[in-house]
DNA sequence: GGGTTTCTGGACAAACTGGTCCACAATGTA
DNA sequence: TACATTGTGGACCAGTTTGTCCAGAAACCC
């Protein structure tokens, strides 16, 4: 309920004197580097850079934000994944982007927020855990259809989509703990031998 | 340092009324279920039936009593992986178990102590790092000796040891998410494609 | 049994937690 | 300029956090 029915109708009294946009995007990488439970009220509307009642008024609660920059993160996320794929007319080519991405294999020791959020919320945080849900089977669906097209069966795509999935997840894991990237590419590529592969040309034996 | 040169010492002084050992396990099992943050020092004392003082005369903080938790935990499943492990002729069988143990599918929604442990307080918990990666190493070089055992290059063997190993620990993370054992079962058969196969038995060409 | 050592329960402390509230300031509209 | 509406800063609160301490009870060795 931001906006209202058709033309932006001029907000009343005072304007926010902040980019909730920009705090929510400082919130992400707090709760990205830190974890949940660590990250305090205080740091949190510090590094925002507004005061605690003004966090309150536009977040609601600790855990209402973190499911903010869960969503905008995985969001973001998705996005950037569909587009990349979308731009890749091989399907292996983008089954590999895909790959990538997710794996992020240079972006340093934090892994991923979102498998971190799960990892250590789940299955206790009821809210979190359908955001899970509806998130991996987004991301699993996209991979499936990418799978389908090298004439793989639903169920085969859908199996292999699984694996890959959980190698990249894995991967991310993998990364905290301060596996080098080197080690990190190297056993990415072996994600290949998921991948199906297409039919060979058939070959005339005279 | 439990017991000292040649035979058992008497402990001087009133000996202690409850059982260290099991109060370990119980310990385990909540750091397992709720994670390290949310688990109080009080549900910890009370639900290993101990009152403060002799939590801290036996286990020093909490933290320590969390690596001592994970290594207790890491240490009961490599043991009993060496042991399936050496109790398959088949390395590809022996692979196969490996996997099957790692991932536990049918494990519950707890996922794994020491994944879960190092999605919430990595990289920033400098002493539970050092341990990951002992753990870690520990797994992977068992895995790649075992896939060395399938005429496999040092190399490669590493590489798809890394790959198996991944895959199972993004497996328990799926879990959290309520992902079903079924699914996540045909998901693992997929794993094969990483296991390197032996060459083929020679054919003759007449 | 005396002496020593250790366990035990609970009180205690100091800091920090997430969250609420209120008086005041700042802005936009009319 | 006056009013209405909202943001802002900081005080405040009650509960919980990990960790310490102490006086007394209990068990063991000699």
């Amino acid at each position: 309920m931001s906006k209202q029915s058709v033309a932006a109708i001029a907000p009343l009294g005072r304007p926010r004197g902040f980019d909730a946009e920009a705090a929510l995007l400082v919130a992400v990488d707090l709760f990205w580097q830190q974890g949940y439970e660590v990250t305090s009220l205080e740091a949190l509307s510090q590094a925002m850079g507004l005061s605690r009642s003004s966090f309150y008024a536009c977040f609601g609660s600790k855990h209402s934000l973190l499911m903010a920059a869960v969503q905008r993160y995985a969001d973001d996320r998705y996005a950037s994944l569909t587009e990349r794929v979308a731009a890749c007319a091989d399907p292996r080519e983008a089954v590999r982007t895909m790959l990538t991405v997710i794996a992020d294999v240079d972006g340093g020791t934090r892994g991923c927020l979102f498998v971190n959020a799960v990892a250590e919320l789940a299955p206790g945080d009821a809210e979190l855990l359908v955001f899970a849900q509806s998130h991996t089977a987004r991301v699993g669906a996209l991979m499936t259809a990418t799978l389908r097209r090298l004439d793989c069966t639903e169920a085969e795509a859908s199996a292999r989509a699984g694996a890959l999935l959980a190698l990249v997840m894995g991967v991310t894991t993998l990364r905290k703990t301060g596996v080098p990237p080197s080690q990190l590419r190297r056993l990415l590529t072996q994600a290949d031998h998921l991948i199906p592969s297409p039919p060979l040309p058939k070959r005339k034996y005279p």
